[in-house]
DNA sequence: AAATTATACAACCGCCGCATT
DNA sequence: CAATGCGGCGGTTGTATAATT
């Protein structure tokens, strides 16, 4: 097994060996990554091939600019999940982990240098204060709807997949994120960044009752079930807020030297 | 025009979860 | 069980190129 031998090739690649891991994947499809190296000749290590392939050599990674829509997308699901780049890059299409990160830290994470007159940036009032406040997500799958709708339970139904669901909560707190994704889960969020007014709004309402009033519109052109309209509205248990201290920059967030409204 | 500094991004490193042995 | 190996992830770095002095 321990064949990493003398000098295994690092740094950049070469367009020659582009070729010959090019063809060697053709050849073997993507995977067993082990064999790679031997395959295709090439003296690298399994990793690099792998890391060369998904980042870089793969036909469907998007080259090119990001579009703004793309940017805008990075913004508020960054906003939602963190540094959770390969989550993120999930929602870009053709778009790697890798490039969504290295966009994210160069175009958008341009920490704001306090000029030295200024000891603290934060009383700085053109800098927007805000808390951003994490509730747990949660998923909506085929599976879930029966548990989420008590009356489903005892009809033991099913719920077909659904292209698109758009949740918003009845006492318009807010439009919440949601998409579904390879398993036909659909995440619903709360709005995660919100200003310091409504955190306390919002825990307040949330303590008096629980217990609140979704509204479940299902745009794709399968219903959820027999019984169910195309939208129609659940009661379930928003979760708790959550302070996350991890992203208190966020009102650090710039857009190409722009600083970016995240409420808008 | 040369030297220096800043930026962009490809690639590396270490860690983790999971599967297999 | 533990040991090992692999794929995958996110933080970080190295370096080519661009921008500035």
């Amino acid at each position: 097994m321990e064949e990493s031998s003398v000098s295994v090739r690092k740094g950049a690649w070469t367009e020659k060996e582009d070729i010959l891991l090019r063809k060697c994947i053709e050849k073997y499809g993507e995977g067993k990554w082990r064999k790679v190296p031997s395959r295709a000749g090439l003296n690298r290590c399994q990793k690099s091939c792998r890391l060369r392939w998904m980042n870089y050599l793969n036909p469907n990674i998007k080259r090119g600019a990001f579009a703004a829509d793309e940017v805008d997308l990075i913004i508020r699901l960054h906003n939602l999940l963190g540094n959770r780049w390969s989550l993120i890059a999930g929602r870009l299409p053709g778009r790697t982990a890798n490039d969504v990160k290295n966009y994210f830290n160069t175009h958008l994470l341009k920490k704001k240098v306090a000029p030295s007159s200024d000891p603290n940036p934060r009383l700085n009032p053109s800098t927007p204060s805000f808390r951003v406040v994490k509730p747990w997500p949660m998923v909506i799958s085929k599976n879930s709807f029966p548990i989420i709708l008590d009356e489903d339970k005892k009809n033991n139904t099913t719920t077909p997949a659904s292209n698109n669901i758009s949740v918003s909560t009845s006492n318009n707190n807010n439009i919440s994120y949601c998409f579904p994704d390879e398993n036909d889960e659909v995440m619903l969020w709360d709005n995660l960044t919100i200003n310091e007014k409504e955190v306390d709004y919002q825990q307040q309402q949330r303590r008096q009752d629980p217990m609140t009033n979704i509204n479940l519109s299902v745009l794709g052109d399968r219903p959820i079930n027999e019984e169910m309209d195309y939208s129609t509205t659940y009661k379930f248990q928003l979760p708790e807020l959550v302070e996350e201290d991890n992203y208190g920059n966020l009102d650090e967030l710039y857009l190409d030297g722009e600083p970016w409204n995240v409420f808008n």
